[in-house]
DNA sequence: TCTGGGGTCCTAGGACCC
DNA sequence: TCTGGGGTCCTAGGACCC
């Protein structure tokens, strides 16, 4: 038996954990830029405000029903996240952390799986303060199907065998796990309604409306596990760094500036996983939504013969790529660097003799990560990356890192 | 005025080769 | 009049996920 375990309106939840007032209360958690929804309690939801509504165009709904409305804070998610696991982890002996809030965990060698989950679900709940719901199915689909279905009956945890029919046929297809608005527009016209449909569905049929990916999940449904566990997280083949201006950006100048900022956050990305880069994209975008302004897109790929985790040389291409994209008279409203292709540790093979991490560039760019490390990322930075940053993004209603930074730890009084 | 960020996989089609 | 067949590689775009 696979078991999904996920948190309850994850973000959410997080911010309760250190203001419990909000409990029971509306709450909602923006995306970066303070752009949209894209977290809801479940007194939130019953307002109608949507999954990825735009603030602005809820702004009266949230004010008129008292919603509490915060903007994202990743590291208190990514720290509490982390917590969770490792609860988590003491129970399964093979676990796939899926995402920042959700976990597959193999129970076949469990002869109770539903028992211990309800165990499970209490252990995470009393020493992370954090509700989740736990799904039971034959295979990750039907795991997965179980588990939207324990958080709308409200049940904790919940089985679902491929056998059970009712259950099935209580789900709506796009709400399968894999299939998306469109792949369910498709399917709803060769009369495939809900998931039960869709597993009693001809293969032939399938086939003809989605690629292989469908297929596995149609066969997922019927308890044949096609989609494995992956235990040990495959690394990256791509990073991208990316970010909306908090203001519409004309002047190159800024946008070089911001451009400069990605290609730095990305290379440190990929320096912690230890990987190169063989390829390098730069991309700029005018805001979409603005059918009103002229409207521009471009980006520009570059190979790097030899692959680099150096900052400055990421920095410096990424600068080249985005003059040649530039065009004035647009009011840009996104841009970002991405490394493709990337290769890992031990893959490399030729360059061997490539200077790395030694020489004046390397114990440079070694000092700027310790500095940073100790002393925040605006101790030391490139002065390519800008000093003001006008144009960086809004974050207006962050609460405090109450778990990872000693200045922000909540206060406790005791009278 | 205000509309997220970061990924993966699959397919179709073009370029190129013999 | 009449324009092959079979393969690989690469990329862009679509679709999906959280």
């Amino acid at each position: 038996m696979i078991a999904l375990a996920d948190c309850n309106n994850f973000y959410v939840s997080c911010e309760r954990v250190f203001r419990p007032s909000l409990e029971k209360r509306p709450v909602i958690i923006l995306s970066n830029n303070d752009g949209c929804a894209v977290a809801r309690s479940n007194e939130a939801k019953q307002l109608g405000i949507p999954m990825g509504a735009p603030y602005y165009q809820v702004k009266q709904l949230c004010k008129r029903g008292g919603v509490s409305v915060f903007s994202s804070n990743y590291e208190l998610y990514g720290d509490m996240s982390r917590r969770i696991v490792s609860v988590l982890h003491r129970f399964a002996p093979e676990m796939e952390v899926y995402s920042i809030d959700e976990s597959f965990l193999n129970l076949d060698s469990i002869k109770d799986p539903s028992a211990l989950s309800w165990k499970i679900r209490k252990m995470v709940g009393d020493w992370t303060g954090i509700p989740i719901s736990i799904g039971l199915g034959p295979t990750k689909t039907l795991a997965k199907l179980a588990n939207r279905l324990a958080k709308k009956r409200n049940a904790g945890c919940l089985m679902v065998q491929a056998e059970d029919r009712e259950s099935l046929s209580s789900v709506e297809v796009e709400e399968v796990w894999g299939i998306g608005y469109r792949l369910g527009a498709r399917l709803r016209k060769t009369g495939i309604f809900n998931a039960l449909d869709l597993a009693e569905a001809p293969a032939a049929v399938v086939r003809k409306v989605g690629s292989v990916t469908l297929e596995r999940t149609h066969r997922e449904l019927a308890g044949l596990r096609c989609i494995g566990m992956e235990e040990i997280p495959q690394p990256k083949k791509n990073v991208c760094s990316s970010r909306s201006f908090a203001r519409p950006v004309r002047e190159l100048r800024d946008l070089e500036e911001a451009v400069a900022n990605y290609a730095v956050k990305a290379a440190c990305r990929i320096r912690r996983e230890g990987s190169r880069a063989r390829g390098l994209q730069v991309f700029v975008m005018t805001n979409r939504f603005r059918k009103d302004l002229p409207q521009y897109s471009n980006s520009r790929t570059m190979p790097l013969s030899e692959p680099t985790d150096d900052p400055i040389r990421i920095l410096s291409n990424s600068r080249r790529l985005l003059r040649d994209i530039y065009r004035r008279g647009y009011a840009y409203k996104k841009a970002g660097v991405l490394l493709l292709d990337l290769e890992h540790g031990n893959q490399r093979q030729s360059h061997l003799f490539e200077e790395h991490g030694s020489g004046k560039r390397g114990r440079l760019v070694q000092a700027m990560e310790e500095v940073t490390a100790a002393y925040g990322p605006r101790a030391a930075f490139f002065a390519a990356q800008g000093i003001d940053r006008s144009w960086s993004m809004k974050r207006r209603r962050l609460t405090p890192r109450y778990t990872t930074s000693w200045r922000e730890l909540p206060v406790v009084a005791i009278s």
